[in-house]
DNA sequence: AGAATAAGTTAGGCGGGCCTTACTTCGCCC
DNA sequence: GGGCGAAGTAAGGCCCGCCTAACTTATTCT
C-alpha cells in the first residue's frame, strides 16, 4: 500500500476526528487547514485505495486496511512527538507540527532507533 | 529570502559540487539524481533570486547571498546527520538520506534543541 | 411545509517540480 | 577548418496538491 504523505495526513485526520458515526469532511478540513473540496478529493482517492468507505453526502468510515494504516501513521506521529518533547525538550505545540512533517520522511531504520533510544531512556 | 525545499537542495548541491570554476549543470544533476533540464530550470529561478550567477552555457557561481544560504542549509544538514549517527546510531548512509529530508521540515526551535543536546553530550 | 443554513460535491484552474525530446553551443581532434 | 560528442538550454507535457466558485443535498427552525 503506497500512498503519498499528504494522503497519510488525511487518513490520520479521519482517524482522529471520527466518532461512532464516522468522520466528517468539514472536521477533517478544519483539522488539516485545507478546504472541504480538497478533503473531498482526497477522500475519493482513499476510497479508490479501499482505505475508507463513504456514502454520498454522508460521513466516511475507515475500512480494516484503512484503520490499520491510519493507526500506524498515528503511532509514528506520536512516537516522534514524544521523542521531541521528552528527549529534546521541544515545546509541545512545536513538536506537534514538526512530528507531522518528520513522520513522512523518516526511514524505518531511524524510526526504530528512535524507539530504541526512548526504551533505553525509560529504564534509567 | 524564501525558497522551496527543492531549491534549497539545488543550492546545496551547487555548493558541494563547485570548485574554483563554479559548478556544472551535469554534476548537480548527477548529485541530485534529476535531469539536466530540471537543474537548468532551477538555476534560472535561483538566478532570479540573486543566489547564483551564470553565463550562458557556462558554469554557475554562488553570489554572496547564495553562499550564505547554501552554507546555512549545508550546516543544518550536517548537524542533523551527525545527530542521527552519533546519538541514535543510525547508519551513515541512511542518516545521509534522512537528514536530506528532515532538514527541510524541521523548525528552528527543534534545530536549536538538537544542537544543544549534542553540545551537552560532548561535555560528558 | 418552506426558507435559511450547513454540509458535501463538482468543475476548473494554478503553481511546483519533475520529465522527455529536440535544439544550440562548446571543446576537442583529425 | 569540419565533424563529433558532451554540455547546456528551450519547449511542452504530466502529476500532485491545493484553491475558488458554483452547485446539490441535508438539516434545522419557525
Amino acid at each position: 500500500m503506497q500512498i503519498s504523505p499528504s494522503l497519510e495526513d488525511y487518513l490520520e485526520a479521519v482517524l482522529e476526528t471520527a466518532d461512532e458515526d464516522g468522520a466528517r469532511t468539514t472536521d477533517v478540513a478544519e483539522k488539516l487547514g485545507v478546504s472541504k473540496a480538497s478533503v473531498n478529493q482526497a477522500m475519493g482517492v482513499l476510497a479508490d485505495h479501499g482505505l475508507i468507505e463513504r456514502e454520498k453526502y454522508g460521513p466516511v468510515f475507515l475500512t480494516e486496511n484503512g484503520m490499520a494504516l491510519a493507526q500506524a501513521v498515528y503511532k509514528r506521529h506520536q512516537t516522534i512527538k514524544a521523542f521531541l518533547v521528552s528527549i529534546l525538550g521541544v515545546d509541545e505545540k512545536v513538536a506537534e507540527e514538526d512530528a507531522c512533517q518528520i513522520e513522512h520522511v523518516v526511514s524505518k531504520d531511524t524510526m526504530h532507533r528512535i524507539i530504541e533510544f526512548m526504551e533505553r531512556r525509560k529504564d534509567e
